[in-house]
DNA sequence: AACTTTCTCAACCGCGTTATT
DNA sequence: TAATAACGCGGTTGAGAAAGT
């Protein structure tokens, strides 16, 4: 039907005469008065008719379109086409990463409603974003993915066959009862409490009451998420570096280092928790496809009905510039090379258990919880890189070794995660400056970039307190020198590779925290990767003074 | 090169809501 | 107040492009 209705139109065939029209022809369908009307792409001759009659008329009253102009096309057709091609001021092209942060944040909040996300997102029409979830649920599905990134926390269960609730990822049934973050929050520690004795990496309860405000900074779903653990060392290690692109330069929106790394010696813990440790053979290259709208060529199929030059057709595609994701990448060339490692004798088993961590926290808090972890005596860090005394559950002394960390760590205890998408969305105002208006919605749990300020107005956070956190947490994550450009420069803010040069240079050397500057190359990185990590995670209590971090 | 599969997105459809008479 | 029209929204479809085999 459409290729025909496609030969009409490129026969320049448009009905916009008050003749009698093509009668039952295929593309023709309905009628209003006996007249009959067209359906299928528009023509741009159609798209000038409308954009004439909306200048003239303005919008609205769009059954009168046809009336008046002779437009053989519906009202609601009519409605469409302004809405979503012709009217002004709509932002062609893909989602760029804040968008689509942005989007995943309002689908955790809103569900389905496209329309109400839409108008958060000046310039985007409700079809294009539901397009966009709708593609990215299906993707992260078939990969077995939560749907969320770090820091997006499903907040409002609601439905949604195309994800409103992680796709195939079953939350756990308190958390989707949870609401609010405390009851998350809450959830979670009942998880823990549930869990321990059973998983290896668990903090004592009083720890992770001691932070566990940090929590809500796993109150992403992903945390509850139950992904099957493979032993796919390939796949395990694209899913280490989604944040380089292909050319090995940084993805600068892949602030993704850690995410979906899982451990398959602590399956346990992944799957009771939902927590993933960091070298996750299951996620594999999905981690970077999930998180990224797909972008492969930099299309984006847009309709620009401005331009001075029409195509005939409808449905102009124009390429644009990869603005970035989630993590849009393909398999890095350094890979091969942790590869090789990899398939040496080393131990992988040593260096993920070494590693553990909840992943898919994302930006800070997931670096908060390895340190954190490490400040807690049931984490057997030491049991396994320094011959530390061992951890057992319960064991308050055994953590004496971190105890003199407390008083930083309290004071860095922040409740919400710094790194969370408020946070995040918060950095860019254009974005989030609109959103305090979502319905059914208490304004002072959502959008509202102020008030959820104010809501942690009485912690203590400062860019200086978030830089020496992350300073520490450098030190902390071996594999935090595989994350580039994931902290967004800003006034005030160190970069990733300030942060990463700066803290790593006391303990690896000038010339790696140099080499790290130039990252992007892929040659002797694993071993960097791999020196570093031992270096900074053999050096724990050192690494720990903050005192070093000024 | 040919074929198949997957992806993307514009457009349609049905239904609920709102406005008008 | 009811009936109707108009509008808006969300789900679905299918063509064409892209990627894979």
């Amino acid at each position: 039907m459409m290729r025909r209705m496609k030969k009409e139109i490129e026969d320049g065939m448009l009905l916009n005469d008050h003749t009698e029209p093509q009668l039952n022809d295929e593309g023709y369908e309905g009628s209003v008065c006996g007249v009959v009307l067209k359906k299928g792409p528009w023509t741009s001759a159609e798209d000038d008719i409308l954009v004439n009659y909306v200048k003239k008329n303005g919008e609205g009253n769009w059954n009168a379109v046809q009336k008046q102009t002779g437009l053989l096309r519906c009202g609601k057709s009519c409605r469409l086409r302004w809405a979503n091609h012709l009217r002004p001021n709509l932002k062609k092209g893909a989602f760029n990463a804040e968008e689509e942060l942005l989007i995943a944040e309002l689908h955790s909040k809103l569900g389905n409603r496209w329309a109400r996300m839409a108008a958060q997102l000046p310039g985007r029409t409700d079809n294009e974003i539901k397009n966009y979830w709708n593609t990215r649920v299906k993707r992260c599905q078939r990969a077995g993915l939560p749907v969320y990134p770090p820091g997006v926390q499903q907040e409002t269960p609601r439905d949604q066959s195309t994800g409103g609730i992680n796709g195939d990822h079953k939350l756990h049934p308190d958390f989707l009862q949870k609401k609010s973050y405390d009851d998350i929050h809450d959830a979670i520690f009942d998880s823990l409490k549930d869990n321990q004795g059973i998983l290896p990496y668990v903090p004592e309860l009083c720890d992770i009451s001691a932070y566990g405000n940090m929590l809500n900074g796993f109150d992403s779903y992903q945390y509850c998420s139950f992904l099957p653990a493979t032993s796919n060392h390939k796949i395990l290690l694209e899913s280490t570096m989604p944040f380089l692109d292909s050319s090995g330069n940084n993805n600068r929106s892949g602030f993704y280092p850690f995410d979906h790394i899982q451990d398959n010696t602590s399956d346990n813990l992944t799957q009771s928790f939902g927590m993933q440790s960091p070298l996750d053979p299951g996620l594999s290259s999905h981690s970077s496809m999930c998180y990224s709208h797909s972008l492969k060529n930099g299309n984006s199929s847009t309709s620009k009905p401005f331009e001075a030059v029409k195509l005939e057709l409808p449905s102009l595609q124009y390429s644009e510039i990869d603005l970035g994701s989630w993590g849009t990448s393909s398999t890095p060339p350094l890979l091969e090379s942790i590869e090789d490692f990899i398939q040496s004798d080393t131990p992988i088993s040593t260096l993920e258990s070494d590693c553990s961590s909840p992943q898919n926290s994302g930006l800070l808090d997931a670096l908060l919880y390895p340190a954190k972890t490490l400040g807690s005596s049931k984490n057997n860090f030491y049991d396994k890189c320094s011959n530390s005394s061992i951890a057992t559950p319960g064991d308050r002394a055994d953590s004496s070794a971190l105890n003199m960390y407390e008083p930083e760590w309290e004071e860095y205890a922040d409740p919400v995660p710094p790194f969370g998408a408020s946070s995040i969305l918060n950095e860019f105002p254009a974005v989030s400056a609109n959103r305090n208006s979502l319905d059914e919605q208490p304004p002072v749990q959502n959008f509202d970039g102020n008030i959820v300020k104010s809501e942690y107005a009485d912690q203590i956070w400062t860019p200086d307190s978030e830089n020496q956190i992350m300073s520490l947490l450098i030190n902390s994550r071996p594999d935090f020198l595989l994350a580039s450009d994931w902290y967004e420069p800003a006034s005030g803010q160190l970069t990733n590779q300030s942060i990463a040069t700066d803290a790593t240079s006391p303990f690896l050397g000038d010339h790696l925290a140099t080499d790290n500057k130039h990252m992007t190359a892929g040659t002797s990185i694993s071993n960097h990767v791999w020196e570093f990590g031992s270096c900074a995670w053999n050096n724990m209590p050192a690494v720990c003074h903050m005192s070093d971090l000024g």
